[in-house]
DNA sequence: CGCTGGATTGACTCGGATCAAGTCGAGTGG
DNA sequence: CCACTCGACTTGATCCGAGTCAATCCAGCG
């Protein structure tokens, strides 16, 4: 299996054998958790930083009126805010959505490592900038992107992060997604998020069925989405 | 005047004598900006660190259709991403919105100082906490907002973030923004955003004129938002 | 003093929400 | 093995918020 967060960093950077046992010390007690237990709330006082080994989790927000906004998604390898424990207080909350296995790195442990491994550090600024820019390009597409739009752009964004681990299998990949969650997740009801579905689906260009999308025509896919694919940062600085 | 770089700061952390001048050092040399003048665009490589010292500033992108959505605002104070440097490639743009000041810090000088002077990182890692946040919050709006509360939302934040630093001049403030540039913040039509600013003003919450906001009844500006200002993350973590 | 770009208003259209029934499918217990 | 149940998915009918298109209006300014 592996460690996915070190396969994650070592994406964004040259590290070390010394870097990669220190990750793999600090990972190396993760907990199990069912589907749909937070592991963050709205309003704690944030405690160690977390790291997604296996499954799959979101961030969300729930408003005043009860409605639901998902903000992101967390795959395996991905973690939350490196400096979560500088706040006073959470502004959203964390949900596992499978379930999952999840590291916690105390904060003291995460000074440390970051000043003695600066290569690690490093990497996750570049992890840090690309959750930053796939937030960004959220706010775009629910800003200026018609439905159609935004549910094939949101499919190519997981279908390449799902791809950048080794988590698909060609057209096919595995996502455990409910219509309700996606729904919450790009700004629209169920009920048309399903006709949105539909409509792809009969243009052949993809088919969501439960926990798997087949992506049937992925030049079609990406020119639906308007995508480009730079804001995930894949390509790395090359000179110092 | 002062340095609003180091005053907004200061508000995230006890910085000493020797922080304040490096920092006074480190934005020594600011240049000036029309309006409208791109500080960075798309696409660029990335260069050093830029610091808004005086006037606004926006993030942007263009989507392939030609139109624009703005992302972000910076006031004084604000800066892009630390790390920024670690970057290929910029995934959006910024650009001055008024006349400005604007100073840049090298990569090298950048990591000099956040190696030297502890209290300034953790400053700023804390700023760019709040930034983040700020997405977080507009992707709630852009999801799950109606446009009245978008609009009164963004509002609070602007308006907020401009008493933090001395920029309001009580129920008035000085909000130097297009009902264009609005529009492609809160994701609708300029046409839609000026029937919406009329309604807010027929119903004595607020007046926008060019150039400066007038909030009539902040209370009511806040419940139709639903506001909640715990995201820009003032209260600091208390104990160690 | 007319030019220009933002602001404003009206008439019409349409995408997506809402409301209301179903249907399907996986797990549960008899 | 089958009936039951519950949650998730589908579909249809209708409504409304927001977009589009098209005129003005207005202030600042060369």
């Amino acid at each position: 299996m592996g460690n996915r967060f070190i396969d994650k960093l070592r994406g964004f950077g040259e590290l070390s054998e010394a870097d990669m046992s220190a990750l793999a010390t600090a990972t190396a007690r993760p907990r199990k958790f069912a589907a749909r237990q937070d592991l963050i709330r709205e309003g704690d006082r944030p405690g160690p930083v977390i790291v997604m080994l296996e499954g799959w989790a979101c961030r969300y927000k729930i408003l005043p009126n009860g409605t639901r906004q998902v903000l992101a998604y967390l795959m395996p390898g991905d973690s939350c805010d490196l400096h979560i424990g500088l706040l006073a207080e959470m502004d959203h909350s964390i949900q596992t959505v499978t379930p999952s296995v999840v590291a916690t790195i105390s904060r003291g442990e995460m000074d440390a490592m970051m000043d003695g491994h600066r290569e690690i550090a490093r990497a996750m600024y570049v992890a840090q900038l690309v959750d930053q820019a796939t937030m960004r390009a959220w706010i775009t597409s629910m800003g200026r992107r018609t439905s159609i739009e935004r549910v094939a752009h949101l499919m190519c964004e997981l279908y390449l992060r799902a791809r950048n681990i080794g988590l698909t299998d060609e057209p096919t990949f595995g996502l455990p997604l409910s219509q309700l969650l996606l729904a919450d997740s790009l700004g629209m009801t169920p009920v048309h998020l399903n006709r949105v579905l539909k409509e792809l689906r009969q243009k052949e260009v993809m088919v969501l069925r439960r926990g798997s999308l087949i992506i049937t025509d992925p030049a079609k896919l990406v020119q639906i989405a308007g995508f480009d694919e730079n804001y995930l940062h894949r390509r790395l600085r090359s000179a110092a």
